[in-house]
Formats: structure tokens, sequence, C-alpha cells
DNA sequence: CTAGTTGATTAGCACTGCTAACGAATTATA
DNA sequence: TATAATTCGTTAGCAGTGCTAATCAACTAG
């Protein structure tokens, strides 16, 4: 591979790094307004879209390990944001449901959290947006081709 | 502004803020590796590429409270990663740099994540990457508008 | 029925963010 | 000059999120 190619890469590499980092920095700040921490959040927008699921499954669509999904569950379960029964084909398994309050909440805090980065980009050109938004994708599909491949 | 315009904004920030949260999902497994945190590893970055710095400056430039810098700080001194010495005209500012085993251990990071990058991206074309750069710039840029404005 | 596997939890560690409260040094002001 | 206000950094303590190791219960294979 050529040299000028691997530079380029190295650049793009710390860049992306940075720029996700500090994005998310910035982001998070609202999302402390809403009492749930980005791990809740998160989870619990997989419930809402994707319909109730197992813990385990959870944990892998998120990428994190079962104990840590644990707790976070736990959490979602004592403010109220989802609830857990038995799973009737397997007493080892829980079924872990978004409530009525935890799809609210959800829907606030995206809102919330999408008009703050959307503030950060309201300088900028149309033609701009669209190459954040390809790049954005762009990164979304690499990163499944990863994911599955590994 | 027109209705247009505003939904694009909200459909990239959706897209950048999923993407950023999987991209350093992805990335923080090798980081794990070089047995530094990303907020340690970040601040590290800061101190390499902008030179001495205090507490403070170091702080504003990650966008993170005093005390949360003063323990990475401390952190990164413990690992022999960065030195403190006192300032000369004000005694109360401490001035952080980064130690010799501090910018070999940045070095091998980004080569990390360079591979790691290389991996995702493999597919791409040159233009794509290209297109990802432009993209992490102007992150990085109207983030610092949007944290001086505000 | 025993042995192995799987799903979830608990315990305990590390890291990162915050606010509140403090001490020390500097700067402004009476 | 003496005092007050401000600024810089630290410490203490809370919350959240990630991990591994160990454990328990339940299911599955032999």
């Amino acid at each position: 591979m050529p040299r000028s190619r691997d530079s380029l890469r190295l650049v793009v590499a710390d860049r992306l790094h940075s720029a996700a980092i500090h994005l998310l920095r910035y982001a998070r700040k609202r999302d402390v307004l809403a009492r749930v921490g980005p791990a809740r959040l998160s989870a619990l927008s997989i419930l809402v879209f994707g319909g109730p699921m197992a813990l385990g499954q959870l944990a892998a669509a998120e990428q994190v390990k079962a104990p840590t999904m644990s707790r976070i569950v736990a959490g979602l379960r004592s403010s109220g944001l989802a609830r857990i029964e038995a799973d009737a084909k397997d007493a080892r398994r829980i079924r872990v449901t978004a409530t009525a309050k935890g799809e609210r909440l959800l829907q606030e805090a995206r809102a919330r959290r999408v008009r703050l980065v959307a503030e950060i980009f309201s300088g900028l050109r149309e033609e701009e947006m669209n190459g954040l938004l390809r790049a954005a994708e762009l990164v979304e599909h690499a990163l499944r081709q990863a994911a599955g491949t590994k």
C-alpha cells in the first residue's frame, strides 16, 4: 500500500476519533438534564425501537458485557423506564420491556440531544451538511461490516 | 429557515451522534490494551500537539471541569506520561508537559487506532477517506465555534 | 442422572464526569 | 497598605459505565 494512503489513514483516524470524543462530550451536557446516563438512554432506545428482548440480546446489541447490561437494566427499572418479566420458555431468561414512561423520556431526550447537536451546525451550508450525513453513514456502515466480520 | 434544511439538520445530528457512539465503543477495545483510558489519551494528545500548558487551559481544551482534569493529570503523572512544574509568573498555576514516555505511548496508541481504522475502512476509496476527513474537521470546527459562543 | 453449557447476578476494580468546599496566590479596591 | 474579591488548583464525595471473576439457577447432551 502506498505511503501516502497510509498517512492519510493516520490523519483520518486521529481526526475522527477526536471529533467523536468531543461531539459526545458536548452532547452529554443535556443528557444530564434528563437524569439518565448515556448508556441507559442508548439501551432504552434499543428497547423502544427493537421491542422487548432478553438481557443478553440487549447486551449484544449494545456491544457490552452481560454484567454491565444487568446494571443498566436495573437502573432503568428503578427509574420506572423499563420493566422485566420472566421468559415463558426459559426460566433463566428475562424479558426487558420499555414502559410508556420510558418511551416518553426517550423521545424527549432524543429531541433535546438532536436540537443541541443541530445548533452546533447552524452555520453550515447544505452541501456541508450532506457531507456530514454521508460521513456518518459511511462510518456506521463500515463499523457494521467490521463487527460482523470479526 | 426552511423546513427541509431544519429536518436535514436533525437527521444529520442523529446519525452523527449514533456514529460517534459506535465508533468510540469500537475503538475503546484497543485503548484498553494501552492501559490508558480515553480521557487521559485525549488529554495527552492535546499536550503533545499543543505543547505544555496550565491545567485550566487543558481543561478548557477538553471541555471538562478543573477537578476532572486535575485527576486526569494526576493519572498521567503517576503513569509517568506527563510531569508538572511550577509556573514562574503565577504560583497558583502549574505547567503540564508530556514526557518522552507520554509521547511514545501516544504514538503507539495512534498507530493502533490507525490499524483499527484501516481495518474498518479497508474497502473505502481515497475520495471517501477525504470525505471523512473533511467531516471530522467540520465537526471539530463547529464545536469550537459553539463552545466559544456559548 | 450427571456433566457441561448458558443466562443473569453479585462483588469488586478502574476510569470519568460532576458539584461543593477548601487553601493558596493574585488582583482590585477602599 | 490592608482588606476584599477573584482565580487556580486540589480534595472529598457522588453517580454512572466499563471490565473480570465467581456464583447460582436452569437448561441440554450424554
